[in-house]
DNA sequence: GCGACTGACGTCGGTAACTGACATCACCGT
DNA sequence: ACGGTGATGTCAGTTACCGACGTCAGTCGC
């Protein structure tokens, strides 16, 4: 007899996207998320900062995977190898297990104005991170965000291409030849 | 003897900004915003979808002048030409008169994660239009997303590079330089 | 084993961002 | 003179949040 069932943030995330899914993002209310897994309004705004945070529920994992693959670039190497690892450690943040799930929640997201925004914001984030990871090997500034906004911008697109339906190539391999797409354009 | 004040948009967003800026976004309601030109909260929102989109009225002449710069490009010009023609055209949208007002205005969205969403959303439906654009020319899908993208990233932090206190050169200025590094950064 | 403490939760009341329905009234064309 | 139009006001309602406070099973010192 536990007090309470453990993994409540968990638990209102599956819930939140299984609403969100059927029902829509708007016409699902906080209450009723919370309710559908037994807590009330108040618990789950104690896990999530607003109703849409929900749904960015372990971003920093993805974050913390984009930061490991700088981390694997040998030293001297020139920034554009160091994003090209780092977008190989975000590749494998998404194994195509994940693709249904993800083609789900992005559904979700592209039919709400309000969800693309936190999720720009968070991409915007992760781009400055990553900058702040290039500096820290000493890349100059303008370098290192031009690097990073690019390396985000590329690992956007890959992540689009890899969800439609019908794709069957890995997220790695999309990612590349977008890269050599980028390559090609600017040279 | 008219009945109403003629420009209420335009004196809600000089109103918001002012108020932004002194009291900060979240201390200052849509009713004080309207209060303060003489309107209803009601009236306020009829103008602007929400309480941001007060500091984004007229981002439609900007998307116009990125348009406008695609078309004055010759055609069968290389995907870049043709998004360095746009990002010319968007920097006479910013002469130096219009540096102080943007420094205020920008100060106020840095401070607030929500406007920043918003601005980012602003950015990011930029991007897709002139992509649209690129595509009418004729520029397949991949690389119209990318140019696009990419254009706009530039312009981003050369629009940020602007804002910067001491700053002296034209937006146009920064922009070359900003593009000149990106290619040296892929080539 | 007993009592203080903690941490996750519930309850309650409030603020402010929106929204729909309806009324108002100067102006404009006929 | 008169009906239509459009920008505005009024009002009531929903919902996303937030602060303060109460609750209670587990835990830890003693």
């Amino acid at each position: 007899m536990v007090r309470w069932e453990p993994g409540a943030p968990g638990r209102l995330q599956q819930a939140a996207l299984e609403l969100f899914a059927t029902r829509g993002f708007e016409q699902t209310t906080a209450a009723e998320i919370a309710q559908s897994v037994g807590l009330t309004e108040r618990t789950f705004f104690r896990h999530f900062s607003d109703k849409r945070e929900v749904l960015f529920y372990g971003q920093h994992l993805l974050v913390q995977a984009f930061l490991d693959g700088v981390d694997t670039a040998p030293p001297d190497v020139s920034p554009i190898e160091v994003v090209t690892a780092a977008l190989a450690a975000a590749a494998s943040f998404f194994p195509d297990e994940r693709r249904p799930h993800a083609r789900v929640r992005q559904s979700v997201i592209d039919q709400n104005p309000a969800l693309q925004e936190r999720e720009l914001h968070k991409l915007a984030t992760l781009a400055q991170t990553l900058a702040g990871a290039l500096r820290a090997r000493g890349v100059d500034e303008l370098t290192a965000t031009l690097a990073a906004e690019s390396g985000i911008t590329v690992f956007g697109i890959a992540f689009t291409h890899w969800i439609r339906e019908g794709e069957q190539r890995s997220l790695a391999g999309i990612e590349t030849e977008v890269l050599g797409q980028l390559r090609a354009l600017t040279g």
